[in-house]
DNA sequence: TACGCAAGTGCAAATAAGTCTCATTTAGAT
DNA sequence: ATCTAAATGAGACTTATTTGCACTTGCGTA
């Protein structure tokens, strides 16, 4: 509910050409507060139970405009569904482990990977915008249960 | 057409507990003869155009077999429909560079790259089943054209 | 502060990819 | 040649996402 917080928000949109509208600014602040990685239909609940008034058209445009602008990027871990998270300030790209049983993902950076990917690029001639790495298994916790 | 092709891809079907039916073996023919990623609609589509009669249903529950036995790889390229390559035989793991402009996809195989992979997973305690790696950029060809 | 209008929204209908049901067919063991 | 579990075809269904269109609202301007 911070004032501070919406009017930065209000702000960073606007900064992007957006309309800083409140099921936007609302959609923003949801993913800003969590470390999930919520789908387009998890964003749209979470929305209504906090009674922002929002439709899940709403939810699928605003998020299309904000990965536009890489306000959010968009998470294929290829179960049909994309789910979406926030780009915290211009902090580097981070990869994902994905646990099969329990679905958790686990956020990791390295390096010599990133390095590996340039090199990979350069000796095919091939200029890389994005990439995607996705690990699955079993996460640590999984793995005690089981 | 080559019966010796039909028989080996009979025989393989039988080592992995699957009937060997037209479909299947039509299926299996087709991409092995293609670099192409197909997609199950291209699939389907391609099966027809050949006269083999085949259902849609049919091109996905074979492919869901198939990439269960590791026949099949799925890949999922993030936008919204699952592509299927032929596992040729033992061989490497390889991941891709997709262009954006041209759709071509450039397979390739890094070890280093793998071994890092192996070394996130265990600062992480983590399992790995399977990983997928996408580098999406502009190709060699596409560059010169633009 | 009120006005205008393009941008944004809500709803419901439309798509798209993939799955499921069930009656019919077929591979392959006997 | 016969039998039966496995596989197939047709089409209805599901789930995720997109779209058309009438209505609303930010926000620049008067």
């Amino acid at each position: 509910m911070s004032a501070a917080e919406n009017q930065q928000l209000k702000e960073v949109l606007r900064e992007h050409e957006l309309k800083a509208t409140t099921q936007r600014i609302a959609l923003l602040k949801l993913l800003d507060a969590t470390n999930e990685h919520f789908d387009a239909e998890e964003i749209y609940l979470e929305l209504r139970k906090k009674q922002k008034n929002v439709s899940r058209a709403t939810v699928y445009r605003s998020l299309e405009s904000l990965a536009e602008l890489d306000l959010v990027t968009r998470l294929d871990f290829g179960d049909g569904r994309m789910r979406f998270e926030r780009n915290k300030d211009e902090d580097e790209h981070h990869d994902h482990l994905i646990c099969e049983e329990c679905g958790k993902v686990i956020e990791f950076f390295n390096l010599e990977m990133e390095a590996q990917q340039l090199s990979v690029c350069e000796e095919n001639d091939f200029t890389p915008s994005t990439h995607t790495m996705h690990i699955f298994g079993t996460c640590s916790d999984c793995k005690k249960t089981s």
